[in-house]
DNA sequence: GTATTATATTTACGCGCGTAAATACTGGAT
DNA sequence: ATCCAGTATTTACGCGCGTAAATATAATAC
């Protein structure tokens, strides 16, 4: 039952519930610090009359506060939808008041966001760097003033810590699968890659070829930006126009990019999987979240979306608890999802 | 050429710019207010020694802050990402500062969000509620509060504003081009749409088959929450079992569910399109992000994007200038866009 | 040159809370 | 009853800025 009389501040409260106002500021701050008794008052008086500490004053004072900024490259993009939404939660359960950024592709706007969470103070900030238009400088800076946990796309040796997806071995991983079950694949890949992780796994790629004894092909498609499902549409029609590609398997950068090469195929009426009719095998990585409902359904590579929100949290609470500032590196392995399209 | 001298506060930084606070202040508050020759002289110490306002000290004694809340139901839905981006930019281009929040689809989280948006003192909120399951209670009284624009799904009379898309007209011109091309569609929808538009979207189905004389057809995929992809695939699984669908054509509530569908039809082996082979028509309504890259590419009913995004930044706009309260409702007609699975 | 505005400065207070130090209280043990 | 450690209270200051009122100054007009 919630009395009508609105409580202005924290005075108010405190004398509502019959406690002096420093000792419930000291509960807001951090509830197990007041006596169980003087608790369970604040609590009951929290139901009865609705207050809320001002954020804007809160946060004025305290040396560190609880906000975490989470920075993606693209929240249009759903792999980056599904992984900030994992991070946020991870950071409520951890006590953290998170927000969410989306630099949108664009680097300026990316340095823009960092220059506006200077100004949060946050205890800590998770970001996934836009990769290789990133601005290393200014990235640079904001990880000396402010503890950063990167995620996904690594700039070497910056922030508090790297999680991410060992991506080399994501593209061995279906290199031999690949190999193992059919004619040994081409890799189809972006001309000029967002995101440092392609040559990781274009990499993964060349070493699994090299050493199962295959000639690796590489074919590259033209196209900036983050449309990657229109550059790989666009770029397989250019390969198909120019004599097709070069093995009957076709191992894409990332599942976006495989989205494309899809429609392509089905546009130039190519069949696509592994019943006897199909003459053309395709596969992803990423396991985007679209991957299992396309035609037909995409093999791919699984990032370990919960290991990594999970870890890279635990990391940015750990450096906020305790202080420290080495750098640590975590790399998940991804697995294997066979389905119908290779 | 930045100087190395940090500066701690607005004072100091009046004081190297050679004027006082107040008018530094104002400046901040809006540029225009201060003389020509007061501009430049501040513009130009802003180059010189880097320095921006404490946002938390700003916002604590300003009655109206700039800060814009943008609230979406489901982040990871590309739809979401995109109309959450647009609509983002927008409010910035109109000297808002956004922040944006996702409900994940769960009502509880809906509630939480506006009651942490209530301590961010906005000066707007935007906000496409989570449908059937909000609370609507809970959202009256937070438009009440707080001038709130919804979007994208109505909650009847409430806020200032609402701008969506006129979801029967949706139907009624798929469901006419589909009679015009081809056998009459059937309607595939979820049991218990989590949204009010699917209402709509049936509703006009219905009338535009009552108008052109066929027998409607309404199918019912069983499931909840948001993962409709696999709602849609599962539900045509279950109707293939059943006897199939009883047109060669279907009209979805939404394209994922259309993408469902097409990924149900490929895993039973039913061509789906235009083309002579193809048994099986399927549409879908809203033009998502993904849907031309579907196989086959998926015909739908393209949202305004844009212009909802616009209309709904510039009605907020509006409201918090001049302080109006009546309210109104815009509905944006939506455009066939014809490809190759109808 | 003076009168008239428009704009800047001075001064002063308040916002809601964090925080620190000194003091007073509480419950439980002896 | 006495002592003690753990908590709560009192008091007081500060954070960085908004804002208002009175005053001083600069820009513009005549």
């Amino acid at each position: 039952m919630i009395k009508t009389s609105k409580i202005k501040n924290m005075e108010e409260f405190a004398s509502v519930s019959g406690l002096s106002r420093p000792t419930v500021s000291k509960y807001f701050n951090d509830a197990e610090s007041v006596r169980a008794s003087t608790r369970t008052r604040i609590e009951q008086a929290l139901e009865e009359y609705d207050y809320r500490p001002n954020i804007y004053a809160i946060n004025q004072n305290r040396k560190l506060t609880k906000n975490v900024g989470i920075l993606v490259p693209y929240l249009s993009d759903p792999f980056f939808a599904e992984i900030a939404r994992n991070v946020e939660q991870r950071c409520i359960d951890a006590g953290f008041r998170p927000t969410l950024y989306s630099a949108h592709g664009d680097p300026s706007l990316e340095v823009e966001i960092l220059d506006s969470l200077r100004s949060f103070k946050p205890a800590g900030v998770l970001m996934a760097p836009l990769g290789r238009s990133s601005i290393r400088g200014e990235i640079e800076k904001f990880c000396d003033e402010v503890p950063t946990v990167l995620f996904d796309s690594n700039i070497p040796d910056l922030g508090l810590a790297f999680v991410g997806s060992n991506n080399t071995q994501f593209s061995m991983l279906m290199a031999e699968y690949l190999c193992r079950t059919g004619e040994p694949p081409c890799f189809f890949e972006m001309q000029t890659p967002s995101n440092p992780n392609a040559n990781k796994r274009r990499q993964g790629y060349l070493d699994a070829m090299l050493k199962l004894g295959h000639q690796p092909k590489v074919i590259k498609a033209e196209g900036d930006g983050w449309a990657f499902e229109e550059i790989g549409r666009r770029g397989a029609h250019e390969v198909f126009k120019s004599g097709g590609f070069p093995s009957k398997t076709i191992l894409c950068s990332n599942d976006r990019l495989a989205i494309g090469v899809l429609t392509a195929c089905w546009e130039e009426g190519i069949r696509v999987g592994l019943d006897p009719e199909a003459s053309i095998r395709v596969a992803g990585q990423d396991d985007h979240p679209l991957a299992r409902y396309t035609c037909p359904p995409l093999t791919t590579i699984a990032q370990e979306y919960e290991a990594i929100s999970s870890y890279a949290v635990e990391m940015l609470t750990k450096a906020v608890e305790s202080g420290e500032k080495d750098h640590e590196s975590k790399l998940f392995e991804g697995k294997l999802v066979m389905r119908d399209s290779a």
